[in-house]
DNA sequence: CCCTGATCTGTGCACGTTCACAGAACCGCC
DNA sequence: GGCGGTTCTGTGAACGTGCACAGATCAGGG
């Protein structure tokens, strides 16, 4: 099947894709009068305009992003960096919600959505070379931790960068939930039910969210706070929320209300409570937060707080598009609600 | 800090990025010679490699991606694409693993991963459209349908492509399970701890795998196969599931085994059963497919087909990088095993 | 008849890189 | 000293696009 003498064989192995130029050519117009075409700008006949919307279907013409994003100086695409062990990204029923959100937002304004799954070291070394490597006209950030090499990266080359969650120290652009205020008003509820021991299950100290929870639920507790009732794990999950749940029924087997720092953990509390032959809710009260597919499908259902992930991917996403249309970012950050659901297991 | 009047204004908006041109001018050497200390090639003396080297980090270069790409004519990238609806991808576990899978094999080659949901037409267009613009040198392709206008378009590019499940009528590379074999072995053992009327929920009968599935469980019955016992639902979901199993409880009560099409669905069908009193496994038996996190949590835990869904993300993404390299894909696919997990269930 | 302004078109340059090529420097050897 | 070979370096393309600029054409008015 290799071609005969007539220079470029037929059946090449990649066809040479067409250029600006090609179209022209077919058109019988110039590179410059195709490119206003392409790009919508005035002052162009319509005699030309339509000969170049032929000569472009015909040659099959798509328009090179590199070559446009290297005259450009922009790429026409946002980095989604979400930094977690790779289990949790798969356990964490949120980061795929922030995801979509994101996702959406960024399609609607024609942008691509770059995402970079960045745990071990070489990921960070590799992620910040591809920042650096102007790849990307903005980020948008789920889960840093406190200081961050990404973060700096980032700060360092003042790319337009949205967090999702309010990592500590970072002056850029973020958007969150009241995770003090709606920890708080669980816990409050959870105290109106007529609990008198009430214990939590804290999760992520190494994050905003984490410690947030932590101090709504003792802001709530007021004077009946008790240090002793307090379990902290490390990561919001299943396994260890089920741990905690055993130690803390060993320390204090009279404790009649829990605040899981998350679904996921209250459903392992929730089974540890089942194992050891607790009712919930009769026997003890529990709470979750961020209004998951757990929350739904633990018998009973949860009580928890309603986390929009999707709404803060979105708005993440259109903090950075506005940042690159030049517009400066909100100061202080963006809340969005955060409502407490009430349901059967407290 | 900020500098004094000497022509750039201080405090500009962004520092423009250095060049290759910038290093050769600090080390004292000419473009040529810092592209071949970057890309590692021979023929460059100690004295000017040690130069470029230093000058490298004195003015901080990174190369410019875009710039390479254009005259490379390939992008170092990958895309990621997953075909589902929105809801689909966050309940789905399988596809957060794949994606971690095909994640870690890219990073390891230094590809990039794009990671493209594609739901609505709008969304087709654009992928179609960001393809053909040439950003990435190959894709990954998860959960495409029969007759998809995004495997037509890859086609038409000849990119280099691998689905994750094997899409009917198309020739590209794939990799998957063997859903039937795999769906028989488990209905066998089902037969064999003496249940005598099984049914199926089986679901996204648009698709390979549930064809498949629904394929074993019927050639494992024989003669037993019953059309009546089968409960057709469209896609993978709890929801679905669990009202499946109420129609098939209605339609015929003395069901004493369950095959569910996956995890979610056996999970949603456990719930019915439970709140209408069966037994598990003592009155129903019940196993499901895909060993996500549904199975282990479950109560009783659900015995199921262990599904390797990173290995498929890893594997997919390998053979996308060997096609890049030249080599041409495997012919009818690459099967991974997927053995059949005993746990409470059944 | 020329000037002004509006509309439309073509051309050269720049973006930052890689690659092919030409040439310089050095070595050892006749 | 000349010569072939190896090692090293600089230079001019090219990749495909957008943009600034210079012209071209045309209409209308003094």
């Amino acid at each position: 099947m290799r071609g005969y003498g007539e220079d470029m064989g037929k059946a090449s192995p990649r066809r040479k894709r067409a250029t600006v130029h090609d179209v022209a050519m077919a058109a019988g117009v110039s590179r410059g009068t195709v490119s206003r075409v392409v790009n919508g700008e005035r002052y162009v006949s319509d005699e030309a305009r339509k000969a170049i919307e032929k000569a472009i279907v015909e040659v099959g013409y798509v328009p090179n992003t590199a070559a446009r994003s290297l005259v450009m100086q922009r790429t026409q695409a946002v980095a989604f960096i979400v930094h977690e062990p790779d289990r949790l990204f798969v356990e964490d029923p949120n980061i795929g919600e922030i995801l979509l959100g994101a996702n959406a937002a960024l399609s609607d304004a024609d942008y691509q959505m770059v995402s970079l799954v960045v745990d071990s070291e070489k990921d960070t070394a590799r992620v910040a070379r591809y920042l650096q490597g102007g790849f990307a006209d903005g980020a948008v950030i789920v889960s840093a931790r406190q200081d961050d090499p990404i973060t700096r990266v980032v700060e360092r080359l003042d790319l337009p960068t949205a967090f999702v969650g309010h990592p500590p120290g970072v002056t850029a652009a973020w958007v969150g939930i009241d995770n003090h205020g709606s920890a708080r008003a669980i816990s409050e509820r959870l105290l109106a039910t007529g609990r008198s021991r009430i214990a939590m299950i804290a999760a992520a100290l190494d994050r905003d969210s984490g410690v947030d929870r932590l101090a709504g639920f003792r802001e709530a507790l007021g004077d009946r706070f008790d240090p002793a009732l307090v379990e902290p794990i490390s990561h919001y999950s299943y396994t260890e929320g089920a741990a905690a749940m055993r130690a803390l029924l060993e320390r204090a087997p009279d404790v009649d209300g829990v605040f899981a720092a998350s679904d996921a953990v209250a459903a392992g509390a929730l089974e540890t409570l089942r194992e050891l032959g607790r009712r919930v809710p009769e026997d003890v009260g529990l709470v979750g937060f961020d209004d998951s597919a757990w929350a739904r499908r633990c018998q009973p259902a949860l009580s928890t707080v309603h986390q929009p992930a999707g709404g803060l991917g979105r708005a993440a996403a259109e903090s950075v598009l506005a940042q690159i249309r030049g517009e400066l970012p909100e100061l202080g950050g963006i809340l969005l609600e955060s409502p407490v659901v009430w349901r059967e297991s407290a």
